[in-house]
DNA sequence: TTGAAAGCGCTAACAA
DNA sequence: TTGTTAGCGCTTTCAA
């Protein structure tokens, strides 16, 4: 019931192979018997059978993308994001996008094998990468394609796409200073994410540079989410002391702190300010809305596609390396300290 | 540089058919062989080409998602979850996930066909149904294997998992009378979309049994965002005489809304009742948190991919379907008249 | 300008 | 129990 080439060969009365070649607009073929075989094709409602055309190609035309999760659900509009961007760039490129989540370990670094290892896809798009990443390790150590959104210590020899999270941090140190505030705690993502020690570093570094040193009594550990955000600040306001400002790892944990200290009876804004990152548009609703570092998470899904699409095709050898300087959106979660 | 079936054979002298055979479990093949075959293609590292095995069982061993989105961006936890439901069950189940993002209209259903007709997918998962929606009516007339999150007037001829939307704003509608409440404003979606037409009518019938009728004048239509939320809930309160209540077809217009709301100076669940529906996350952790009607969407996720697989593998004819009562979530955000 | 034939890597009907 | 052969649908080399 399904048109092949074999089918058109037979109608117009020439080879399966000219038919091939005339489909595939070779200029070999006679005008005529082109126009001939082209409007046949399309009178029987021909399309290739995409499949036949990978093996003998032996390639899958796919882009994989493995997004890690912690607990099975994960609910993070970042990434829903971040997902339209890469999709949208490969499907204007030509490439299916193969989707899947793993939690990181063993199994995750299985499924890339088996993926690769099976053909089923040309080159991965790697996302929130880790301190000694053994995903970028393994595809490293096969030479197979892959682009990165984020880095990690051997940046050097794949291509990536990332924000400056050290420079972003320092944007809020700053603010933050400037504001009044001396005793700030940091909620921070677990640091063996490399964006987590990164803006972590750059928290540091950015109230250094104005005489303030971050006290570690005052750091938490959350999960990045809106729960973890919440049970960090929850148990930082027991504290004898509380600090005037909190400062989130990420924008989903700021929210969840908000809501702990309002929950608390605090004014955010004026009793205690508190910064996320990353530029989720729930920020900008928020009450109060949030002061952030904003990242172009859809362009830069784009931009890492673009970018192994570059590699698997021009078998580009220099890696390319894109460093954006995020931009701080100042709104009402924070203010003078009083 | 790869193993193929063919080097193993050469290896351990038996035909390629033996080793086909050996690797596949069949038992007409020696206990001997078999052991001997199996080690030959452990200690090679052979893993069998999966394009190569598609074409010969002229199956894809995928199945296709296509989001629909309206804008190039799109940021919605429920999404993510939704997707991260399907994924774990697709690859539980074998199956590859070939997601794609696409705006609805004429270029969405050539992509349907584009990927049928190139055989790279067994089947689909549709969502977010629309009325006389034409993903649906093209893939019936193909009869071509699909499940669907969500309903359309054709429902009885396809299988589907939907929750009651219809029922979800009655528990709205009745907590809102109970309250006290009879001046009532909705923020729908798009009415073509089935599940906006549905809670829509669930909401009129819901109020209709308490004996208020739905003014005509108090409803607004957005987007689906916070954005949209805000900006019809902005319009709502210039109005002569403001409503006691808001519904919103979704969480999301509903954040912003409170957030509209809060920037007029009003105490959202006490001055002005606000609900939603869908149950993301952030709800939860809103200021205040959100009055809305619980979606497991992770697990329906799950259940939608279980029923496509269940189709495609088992050619199932009779279609399933599953409605699920939701729950109401009661929160902050609504309170008593006043 | 066209066609025959080989081959991508695998499975399966049939024969031995 | 094993092997021969054909074939999935396509592309491409080589020869005519």
């Amino acid at each position: 019931m399904k048109v092949r080439i074999k089918d058109i060969a037979k109608k117009v009365g020439f080879s399966i192979t000219t038919v091939s070649r005339a489909l595939n607009g070779y200029d070999d073929v006679s005008p005529e018997t082109k126009s001939l075989i082209l409007q046949a094709a399309k009178e029987m409602g021909y399309s290739p059978n995409t499949l036949a055309q990978r093996l003998q190609k032996q390639q899958s035309d796919t882009i994989g993308l493995v997004l890690p999760t912690f607990s099975p659900r994960f609910s993070d509009p970042y990434f829903s994001e971040l997902l339209a961007g890469i999709g949208n760039k490969s499907a204007e490129l030509g490439y299916d996008l193969l989707v899947s989540t793993r939690a990181p370990g063993p199994q995750e670094d299985a499924y890339y094998k088996k993926l690769i290892e099976g053909g089923r896809v040309d080159g991965f798009i790697v996302v929130r990468t880790r301190i000694r990443d053994s995903r970028i390790k393994y595809l490293l150590e096969r030479n197979f394609p892959f682009s990165v959104f984020g880095r990690s210590e051997d940046s050097d020899h794949y291509s990536y796409v990332d924000e400056d999270g050290y420079y972003g941090m320092q944007l809020i140190a700053d603010h933050l200073v400037d504001l009044g505030h001396q005793r700030i705690a940091f909620i921070t993502p677990d640091l063996g994410f490399t964006f987590a020690d990164e803006r972590y570093r750059g928290l540091v570094a950015g109230l250094q540079k104005r005489g303030i040193t971050l006290n570690e009594t005052l750091i938490m550990q959350g999960d990045l989410t809106q729960r973890g955000g919440y049970e960090c600040c929850e148990a930082l306001l027991k504290r004898s002391e509380i600090p005037t400002a909190i400062v989130a790892g990420n924008d989903l944990m700021a929210l969840g702190a908000i809501s702990a200290a309002q929950d608390k009876g605090l004014q955010v804004g004026t009793d205690i300010s508190i910064t996320g990152f990353d530029g989720i548009p729930m920020g900008e609703y928020f009450h109060p809305p949030l002061t952030t570092v904003n990242q172009p998470v859809y362009k830069i899904g784009a931009m890492v596609c673009n970018m192994l699409v570059k590699i698997i095709k021009d078998k580009v050898e220099v890696p390319e390396h894109i460093l954006l300087k995020p931009d701080l959106l100042i709104r009402n979660s924070t203010g003078e300290v009083r």
